[in-house]
Parts: structure tokens; sequence; C-alpha cells
DNA sequence: AATAAAAATTAGAATTATTCTTGATATCGG
DNA sequence: CCGATATCAAGAATAATTCTAATTTTTATT
């Protein structure tokens, strides 16, 4: 079975190796925080996390192992105009809604059997490997 | 009428006020340029542009005048990923395709007729100020 | 038209997220 | 165990953007 975001929770144990990427001491503690509860964390916020647990983290770490996360596909990076970057362990196509009251930032999926060219004027002959789907407004 | 993307081409004069921004010289240049060809420029293509017809305009003046366009809803701000910002005339609701080959970045429309419910699972009761739609890709 | 008040502009310093550099440390294959 | 390789840490460097303070321009008022 293939590791991913669906198939571990917070409590499960880490493998040693996640799609070719071997899970140091860090990266498996930066990991664990953004699966514990995902709130779309900066590389800032997940290093006050994982200090608790390795207190001699430095915050470049923190970013190289999010980096790592990042470049082998087990996390993705989501961003919000010009803030800082957050990170994701949802690996599904989804977009973010921002709620602009309670600065919370949810998951919103693409409804079931809907595809790209179903609702938007693709270029022609466009093949499109990213998306990254943006909504702010507030919850009445 | 009002004054926005729609009814201004490049040769038109720019008026006085628009959107009850006073149209500065600085301000007039900076707008024509992103009129002229909408590339999506950058704060600093657009000061290498207008510099020179003002050759002694700050950075920061162009960075003051994207910012005030902005905040009265004269162009929009475009963000990829932590690249440094965009700016576009087009007010339209739109996503930008960005071709990874050529690096051009081109405006995507909506098919007519679709809204957002169609396709994405809004969280209950939230109401969307904004939407910002990234495609990455190229096209072959 | 002269003047006061307000708004805009400028240059450069400051800020801040992120990346880079370099040396230290840990891990793996043999 | 030993050398090769990968990872980590600390702080310096980078770069986009914002801020500050002083000047200039524009507008409103006499």
């Amino acid at each position: 079975m293939v590791h991913n975001a669906e198939n571990i929770s917070e409590n499960d144990e880490i493998p040693a190796v996640i799609k070719g990427l071997r899970m140091t001491r860090q990266r498996r503690e930066v990991y664990k925080t953004l699966m514990a509860d995902r709130v779309h964390p900066t590389a800032q916020d997940v290093f006050v996390v994982v200090k608790e647990r390795l207190p001699q983290i430095s915050l470049a770490t923190v970013y190289n192992c999010l980096e790592a996360l990042t470049q082998h596909g087990i996390i993705k990076q989501v961003h919000f105009d010009r803030e800082p970057c957050r990170y994701c362990p949802n690996l599904h196509d989804h977009g973010h809604f921002h709620d602009q009251k309670s600065g919370r930032i949810v998951d919103v999926t693409f409804k079931p059997g809907v595809c790209l060219g179903d609702f938007l004027e693709i270029p022609e002959g466009a093949v499109i490997n990213h998306v990254e789907l943006t909504l702010r407004g507030s919850i009445h």
C-alpha cells in the first residue's frame, strides 16, 4: 500500500521511508505536526510545535523538511496572496476557503465527477499539471 | 458610464478621476502600462516601462500607485505561488493559466452561466467575496 | 493670485519570509 | 568499523515589499 494522507492518522507510526524520502526524526515530527491538526500552518507555526519535541531544531531545518516533503509529493504548499506559505497534507485535488472573520482555512472539495473543462475555457491544447483555487469570504 | 477595463483602450484618454481615485501623472502612466499589453507584469516590470516616460519615478511610487489602483477596484493583484505580485486590469471574474514552457500567463474565463456552487462543495452559509484560480501546465 | 491644508511622491532605510553557505552530525552500504 | 553520502544547524544573505520622513504637487480657501 502506498503511504499517503488518506491512510495515516495522527496515532499511526510513520514508516521509515515515504515515497522514496527517508523519514528522519526531524521530517517525522514535521509531518506528524501537519497530520495532527490540519490547520494549514506556516513554517513558523510548525517550528514552534516541533521545537517542543526537538528543542534544538532550527527554523532552517523545518524549511528543509517541508521542502523535502513537498518535493516528494507527501504534502502540498498552499499560497494565500503574499502571506507566508502554508502546508497541507491533503493530497486530494481541492481548494481552500479562507474565512475572513475567523481566519480559519478549510478545504473545499470539487463536486464528484466535475472536471476543469466543464466550467473553464481552457486554452486550446493546454495540459494542466497543477490547480490552485482560493476562496475568500465569511460564513453567515 | 462607469470607467473600467471594458471601455478603455490603449489610446483612450484616461479620465482625471476613476472610481473616486484621482489620476495623477504617475498613476496614469502605471495604469496605461497595464492596459497597453496585458501581460500581468510585476511592479518591477511596470517600473521599467514607466521610467521611460517619467524618468525620475521611484519604485516605491509604482508600488503606491498599484496599491491605490487595487484599493479602488481599478486593477487586480494576481498571485503565483510566492513569486512577486502581478497586476491585471481585467476586472471580470477569471482565472490564470501559467504556461510553464513559455512563461506566459493568460486569462482563463468561466464558461457562461456557471457559478462556483456548481462544481465546489462550498461550506454551509459561506459568502464568497474573492476567488483566485491558478492553473499551471503547458500547451502541446 | 496668494496661501494654507491635504495628498502624493521620493529616496532610502527597515522588515520579513525564505534561501544559501558552511561546517558539523548522522546514516547507510560494504 | 569506515568511507561516502545525506541531513542538519546557525547565521548570513537575498529580495519583495513596506515604512519613514522630507519634499513636491495639488486642491481648497481667502
